[in-house]
DNA sequence: AAATCCACCAACCGCTATAAT
DNA sequence: CATTATAGCGGTTGGTGGATT
């Protein structure tokens, strides 16, 4: 019954890779191209796991990792994506050409964290005894504020939809989470967002790029008799920079948006998702590493 | 100079969804 | 259809090197 096991689990090396078998690896995979990663290590002569390989490879010998410090725009991104999305790193990675999920969740953990949390107890939260009542930041930056709002804003309606889900649906699991954006957009949490939006007008036009997949599958096209286009494969590194470029309306982005079928249901998505990617006041990092510009003291 | 602390990051572990048998 | 492995993901750990005491 099943498959074969990939490997013997007591004949695998673990531990740091050697000089010599990431060029094993590399010259397996340059003359057989990527397949399945089981065989791989015996057919390239190496005492490793397939899962294993698939590491080292997809990690550090991949030819197309970017390695060096993080950008201020990669470092951007990831903080942006980070507030909207939590810990993807996957998708992240995927967002960032060249960068690996291993090294965005390294960099967050032990960079934008730590100044991020640094920031943190400066901040001013006026919360009221009702836990449905919108948070009251106190920050200079709209930019800050908005992403402040977003990830408290994000972590509290996540708690409080899973404990609906659990009355609701006990069995039901993560599966429903990227709904969490929809329920949040449509909750008074995203109010929030829409007032804020209103208020500091829209300052460049949509940088949305293609979503995550459970995003796309189960937000955006719940309704199944709406197929979904392809999505135009667009970078988040491409159009942040254009962003930083121009400032203009992205074409290829407003396509991705034409793409949905024209259902309320698609447009407040595709809307929540776009003022999500859209920091109101321009400079999205601006609040990083100069915390006593963003913050009013008391 | 030695000991200790700390930051960084490569690699492993455990879990879930999916695919193969 | 049931079972089991694989692929992929996020969380965690442990080794290493630099800074500090």
């Amino acid at each position: 019954m099943g498959r074969v096991p990939c490997c013997d689990k007591d004949e695998v090396k673990k531990g740091p890779w050697t000089p010599e078998e990431d060029q094993l690896l590399v010259q397996y995979i340059q003359k057989h191209g990527l397949g399945c990663w089981r065989s791989l290590p015996k057919n390239a002569g190496l005492l490793r796991c397939g899962k294993s390989c698939r590491l080292r490879w997809t990690n550090y010998l991949r030819p197309d990792i970017k390695r060096g410090p993080f950008s201020p725009a990669e470092e951007a991104t990831i903080v942006h994506l980070h507030g909207m999305l939590g810990n993807k790193w996957a998708y992240m990675a995927s967002q960032l050409p060249g960068r690996t999920d291993n090294e965005i969740k390294n960099f967050w953990n032990t960079h934008l964290k730590k100044r991020l949390t640094s920031i943190g107890p400066k901040l001013q939260i006026n919360q009221s005894s009702s836990s449905s009542e919108p948070i009251n930041i106190k920050c200079k930056s709209p930019s800050a504020r908005h992403m402040v709002q977003w990830e408290s804003a994000r972590v509290e309606a996540e708690a409080r939809l899973s404990k609906q889900s659990l009355l609701i649906k006990p069995t039901s699991t993560a599966k429903s989470r990227p709904d969490i954006f929809l329920q949040l957009w449509k909750s008074e949490v995203g109010e929030t967002f829409r007032i804020t939006e209103e208020k500091y007008g829209k300052t460049c036009e949509s940088l949305v790029s293609d979503t995550p997949p459970s995003i796309k599958n189960e937000s955006v096209f719940l309704d199944d008799t709406v197929s979904p286009k392809p999505f135009k494969t667009t970078t988040f590194m491409d159009t942040t920079q254009e962003q930083e470029d121009t400032c203009k309306p992205n074409e290829d982005v407003m396509t991705v948006s034409d793409s949905i079928g024209s259902n309320e249901f698609a447009d407040s998505t595709d809307t929540a998702l776009k003022l999500l990617l859209d920091f109101p006041g321009g400079n999205d990092m601006e609040f990083i590493g100069e915390e006593s510009e963003f913050f009013q003291l008391p």
